[in-house]
RNA sequence: GGCUACGUAGCUCAGUUGGUUAGAGCGCGGCACUCAUAAUGCCGAUGUCGCUAGUUCGAAUCUAGCCGUAGCCA
């Protein structure tokens, strides 16, 4: 079915969820285009009375969490509270009102996965093969396609990853690689056969046909899937390999879900939580009327457009196999560009949620967001200078404006109290009628024709005012009664627009309220005018964007790359050049010495094999280097650089005849080469691409 | 490489099933107003609707090719 009827009575039971982060790395602003136009879409469910509910969680599983806690020295348990908490903070403070966020590494998860497997497995959608995957000797580990790197067969390109080449686009599998090594620990990757478990896709094929066209799924999106059906559905892969971080398959000891099979349960996981809770009880919330096979209720998933083919193939077919409902319509969404252009860390717009915070109002981002989102898979984008004119023009020189240039004479001049009729009532009308496409744009995910439609509104409340001209009432004797109206009409236009603007702008919305001395608004009380009715005195509900504060944005994302250690990009080049001569200054060029004396000191190329922090030493860092052929223990003194996981698997340049040296936490056998006053500011070299490991620097 | 989507004023975007002089906001020029967080109102200029060819009485809209951008290829 599609989106419902918005003019329908009876109240709907919808269930909505946003995709699941990855608990791996903070929110960032291509993150939130997603979890704003879903909170959008919920929140204006719940203003017109429906029984909604919004959940999501943390993806909490997968062999890159299980290597980052291990790089980081922790457990992955450790590992996914902390982004959980993190996470938690930045969604609570762009006001995305989850009912319930939950984790994939739940026991509601577990038992719903296991479920779900069952009785798959039991009605025969569930099959066993032996397939051949790369395996690290090192790490006893079946490395993922993302976790080995080498050589382009096709175009030759160095340090690719083991699914596809960055350089000249090419898909192969990572045993086509050239001179492969594992990401992990440096090792060249074997070959090792493993039993896996694969997903019947193709049993649901009649299904899945029949779910695609039954309206749930967007043009283009159906277009995509009748490509895949034409290409024929394959098996689906949902075992993996001990060690992995996530839920072991209780009949197949030793092999684990794939993080996909159980990151999309983990929307059932967090209802089923909710449903547990003492709100969810309270409510009455019963999770098979939500998720049994025959349930009334509205399921909507809203993802990104990459993910589509788990949500629109796998996740139904999953569902329907293990007699649940499948989703009454997914909704993909397209990818933020910024000026234009993809996300990037070395121009400073790779925005994470908390560094916006640090220096902009979240409701900026909401209504810039809302402003452009349409119900279509389109990318949208984030031109800066437009976000600030936008959100200046828009919501402060226009709608906030309504109240500040009326609610001073009501304060005033009426005693701050509305008047008891309104002097224009077919006006107020006009605008309450309107409401009615308002809500409909809302309700198909029009959300950038909702924010035109009232915007074309605030401008008719400023040509009110402005031809009503009460600040020449004012100035007349015995006007008073007249100069109220006016106001009165004008902070009723006021009202209905920000009533109407409440999903975008929650926080404002409830200054707002705050000024008008009001309950909560809902979309049903609009269409009474607010009367005789005392209100607060105005204080600014909203103030401009300053150009400063969009461009400390970018300088801190900017710094968050430096502090990350990670590679910048050529923007930062002219800044170097400056700082020459004053490192030089510092640092003098040392007495000339003899070729024979240079050539004592034997370099090699070494691959950084494994980078780990070493407890009891702030700076310090333990790395394995592998010189092909044998490897070196060396401590550096660069852990406030660099994070270990973003040197694992480079290439560097080492001292390999230095004399061992014992320290406090073992022996260090040689040296890395690294510029830099120290701290922060340390830069280990790198060769260029082609140079392997043993190959000696003259 | 195959496929998909997109390409409309300086900027960000609307343009319903092809139908008269292609729209909005911002920006820009002018005027007015001064209640308001220098906000508001009125008037105005600005476009080979990516390029080329076709279908049609008529194309921003349909078709094909090309160019550019983004993505997908499990």
């Amino acid at each position: 079915m599609t989106a419902s009827d918005p003019s329908q009575t009876t109240r709907r039971d919808i269930l909505i969820t946003s995709a699941l982060p990855y608990a791996n790395g903070p929110i960032h602003i291509g993150h939130l285009v997603e979890y704003i136009q879903t909170d959008i879409w919920a929140r204006f469910q719940k203003l017109r009375g429906q029984n909604c509910w919004y959940v999501c969680a943390d993806d909490a599983h997968g062999t890159p969490i299980m290597l980052k806690a291990r790089a980081e020295g922790i457990t992955p348990e450790a590992l996914i509270a902390r982004v959980a908490q993190e996470h938690k903070a930045d969604f609570a403070a762009f006001r995305i009102g989850f009912d319930n966020y939950h984790s994939t590494h739940s026991e509601e998860n577990r038992y719903c996965a296991t479920l779900i497997y069952e009785r798959n497995r039991d009605k025969g959608h569930v099959e066993s093969r032996t397939i051949e995957q790369a395996f690290d000797p090192v790490e006893q580990m079946f490395l993922p396609d993302r976790f080995i790197k080498g050589e382009c067969p096709k175009c030759g390109a160095a340090d690719q990853y083991g699914d596809n080449c960055e350089a000249c686009g090419a898909s192969y599998s990572p045993a086509e690689l050239k001179n492969p090594r594992s990401v992990v620990s440096g090792a060249v990757p074997e070959q090792r056969e493993s039993e896996h478990l694969f997903f019947r896709l193709a049993d649901f094929e009649p299904m899945l046909r029949e779910w695609t066209r039954g309206g749930g799924l967007q043009a283009q999106v159906a277009n995509k899937l009748d490509e895949w059906f034409d290409a024929g559905l394959k098996g689906w892969d949902i075992s993996r390999d001990a060690p992995y971080f996530g839920f072991e398959i209780p009949d197949h000891p030793g092999k684990f879900f794939y993080v996909w099979l159980d990151a999309p349960i983990g929307y059932m996981a967090s209802f089923k939580q909710l449903c547990e809770s003492e709100r969810g009880r309270a409510a009455g919330l019963d999770f098979d009327a939500f998720w049994g096979k025959d349930s009334a209720a509205e399921l909507y998933h809203f993802i990104g457009k990459d993910i589509i083919y788990f949500h629109a193939l796998f996740w139904p077919a999953m569902l329907h196999g293990a007699d649940f409902r499948t989703p009454t319509a997914v909704f993909a969404h397209g990818f933020l560009t910024v000026d234009g252009q993809k996300m990037s860390k070395s121009r400073g717009t790779f925005i994470k949620a908390r560094t916006y915070l640090d220096h902009l109002n979240p409701e900026y981002l909401r209504y810039y967001f809302a402003a452009k989102l349409g119900p279509g898979v389109d990318d949208i984008d984030l031109s800066l200078d437009d976000f600030q004119a936008r959100v200046n023009a828009d919501l402060v020189g226009k709608v906030v404006n309504i109240a500040s240039r009326t609610a001073g004479f009501l304060t005033k001049r009426a005693g701050g109290r509305l008047a008891a009729e309104l002097p224009e009532p077919a006006l107020f009308e006009d605008f309450v009628a309107a409401g009615q496409s308002i809500a409909e744009a809302y309700e198909r995910r029009e959300f950038s024709r909702a924010v035109r439609e009232i915007m074309a509104l605030a401008d008719r409340a400023n040509q009110y005012i402005d031809e009503q001209a009460p600040w020449v009432v004012a100035k007349q004797d015995g006007q008073d009664a007249k100069l109220q109206g006016i106001c009165t009409e004008g902070l009723n236009l006021f009202r209905l627009l920000i009533g109407w603007l409440k999903p975008i702008l929650p926080g404002t919305a409830e200054a707002a309220e705050r000024f008008l001395q009001i309950e909560p608004l809902t979309w049903a009380d609009l269409a009474t005018p607010l009367l005789d009715h005392a209100i607060a005195k105005f204080e600014p509900l909203m103030v401009r964007v300053e150009p400063a504060q969009v461009a400390a944005v970018l300088e801190a994302s900017k710094e968050d790359l430096a502090a990350a250690g990670q590679p910048a990009g050529g923007q930062g080049a002219d800044a170097g050049a400056a700082a020459a001569t004053d490192h030089l200054a510092k640092d003098p060029i040392a007495d000339t010495i003899d070729f024979e004396t240079f050539a004592k000191v034997d370099l090699r190329i070494a691959r950084i094999a494994r980078a780990a922090p070493v407890e009891g030493a702030d700076k310090l860092l333990q790395l394995t280097l592998d010189l092909g052929g044998e490897t070196r223990n060396v401590f550096a003194g660069i852990s406030k650089a660099y994070a270990p996981a973003d040197l694992e698997g480079r290439l560097t340049v080492m001292v390999a005849n230095l004399a061992p040296r014992k320290m406090r936490f073992g022996v260090s056998e040689g040296m890395v080469l690294a510029a830099g006053p120290g701290g922060k500011d340390l830069f280990i070299l790198s060769p260029d691409a082609g140079a392997e490991p043993g190959m000696k620097v003259k």
